[in-house]
DNA sequence: GTGAAAGCGCTAACAC
DNA sequence: GTGTTAGCGCTTTCAC
């Protein structure tokens, strides 16, 4: 049926180790026999069987990513990163979304392990305990990408995040000389404490005291910026300007400003993060936080690759750059 | 070093096949023997090997899939599809962007069947003959999704792009009266032929000629629509409407005529195609076909799990319904 | 430069 | 119910 190793073998009068010599590219092989296997395997049609190759040399040049959701366009952005960094290095991805369910993501570390993936790439919501220990006891490598792990056990990339956030709240406070509001998930995940915490501490710096109505926290969806907004303006009096911990909720504010007959930014200004791509599609383009998404993708899955050849590494947790993109949505 | 069937085995003091038989739930084992085997797996720490299983058992429950651009938010949404049904089944997916390279398809077709995947599922630009016969040379399923073979040979879902455009066009054409222009991609693919097919259709029943000026076709690109209005702007006679074949490049017609001064739909009126989530992120939000662009992956998968497990299939080629969502960028 | 042979860790008859 | 055994298709010493 499939032709194997062997087949192709008998037929080259050559041994199965000859054939595997010229499969895999081992120069120990005089030039005409290895012009006489490469005949018979186009003639014969043969195709190598990973999954054969993976049990007798333990490797799978398979990574496996696991990733909180696919869908969303800054996890598809870096994901991409990833992607073409493996496939700079010959490794095949097994992609899984998360949704940030702890349970689920300990569930894809396993059967990715069970796959005898080569290194992981994991993207998540809060590194705990459990997910250290199951790091750990991996027997392959692990890189974390823009997740952050509180102990640095875990090597990683990241930008800091609440350094980013902490500036851009400093940028509003000294732009309105008013408390900013804060519009973000409401998610229990270290980035999004970590911009929560920059925030805090450009208040305080200012000498500003946090106010509940100032801060509304939900999805990480478009409809949380809308309702945001909705809230805000119920207020006696409304913030003059917002931070807002993703740019696709900073759409939604704008557009809920936008759609209760205010201006941005002179009735409001807004402030997001991320620049996803559709920080530039909307009117008034947004002002932002970029963040070097595939990067962080490209630059981890890079790192992975060189624990997985034993190579050094000066940095285990890399931390890159960010910068404040002004656009129109502030003054 | 890592604990296997046999370590297992010898511990509990039953057989491999034994073990084997606890570890894939086969009811012939007795409720004794099956709490011994799984008391000692949980001791050591056992962890079944998906690669020695897949040679053994032929099956490696892992399906591949072949898409454009995994960053595109159009496949980025369609891939989430995918996943979740697969996830249902129990299957894994090597993801993998072609970037429409016809080459670059090719071979990872080869990849995946060389990794031993147990169905492929396909997006592309273009099927050739080429695709066709690695299909069906192919040892296990392949399904189409979003992706139209004008032979009709491999299984595949899909909507009626031809009669979307034609019924967008028409739309424009009864509002406006006038000629619509088209914005597109110039890519050679079969769905952006049956898109432009479906609009000259629409002109020709209305007695309508094509005109060149009125045609724009650039990349997939937000960018192209921008650089379709300033052409369209530098005409005598601007259209009164424009279909555009994707929805990214209909935001940025929207906003090329919104910087030059220009309201949508008052001045000119602007119909998308497939409504992704940022079709609703816009101001005005947009008019668009809606194609069920998760549905198309979810119900790929599931035929293609069809396919895998020898399970009757009625409809080969399945065609989704598909409809019309007038929001404010037309009148 | 090439071949022989022993696994890699598991499944799947088949026997008992 | 449970054990024995023969592969699955390849890589990798180790000889020669």
């Amino acid at each position: 049926m499939t032709v194997t190793i062997y087949d192709v073998a008998r037929e080259a009068n050559v041994s199965m180790a000859t054939v595997s010599r010229v499969v895999n590219g081992n120069p120990n092989v005089k030039p005409t026999t290895r012009k006489k296997v490469l005949a018979t395997i186009e003639q014969l049609g043969y195709r190598p069987n990973a999954v054969a190759r993976g049990l007798a040399s333990k490797k799978t040049t398979t990574i496996g990513a696991i990733i909180p959701d696919i869908s969303n366009i800054f996890f598809s952005e870096l994901a991409r990163g990833i992607e073409d960094i493996a496939t700079m290095y010959k490794y095949n991805i097994i992609l899984s979304s998360s949704d940030q369910n702890k349970d689920k993501e300990i569930e894809l570390i396993n059967t990715m392990l069970e796959k005898q993936v080569d290194g992981i790439l994991f993207m998540g919501g809060n590194i705990t305990e459990e997910h250290i220990h199951q790091f750990q006891t991996s027997s392959v490598p692990v890189v974390l990408a823009s997740t952050y792990d509180p102990t640095d056990t875990i090597p990683s990339v990241n930008i800091d995040y609440e350094l980013a956030a902490y500036e851009a709240t400093k940028t509003l406070i000294e732009k309105t000389n008013q408390l900013p509001a804060l519009v973000g998930s409401q998610a229990d995940t270290s980035v999004n404490t970590l911009k929560t915490n920059g925030y805090l501490r450009a208040l305080k710096e200012s000498g500003m005291e946090p106010n509940e109505d100032y801060i509304y926290k939900g999805s990480y969806a478009y409809s949380t910026g809308i309702e945001a907004m909705e809230h805000f303006l119920k207020l006696e009096n409304r913030p003059a300007s917002v931070f807002v911990m993703y740019d696709e909720i900073a759409l939604g504010v704008i557009h809920g400003a936008q759609d209760n007959g205010l201006n941005v930014p002179e009735d409001i200004e807004v402030f997001g993060f991320d620049n996803i791509r559709l920080a530039s599609m909307v009117r008034p383009k947004l002002t932002t936080v970029v963040q070097p998404t595939y990067d962080i993708g490209a630059v981890g899955m890079r790192l992975l690759t060189k624990y997985m050849n034993d190579e050094d590494v000066e940095e285990k947790n890399v931390v890159l750059p960010h910068r404040m993109e002004f656009r129109d949505s502030t003054k």
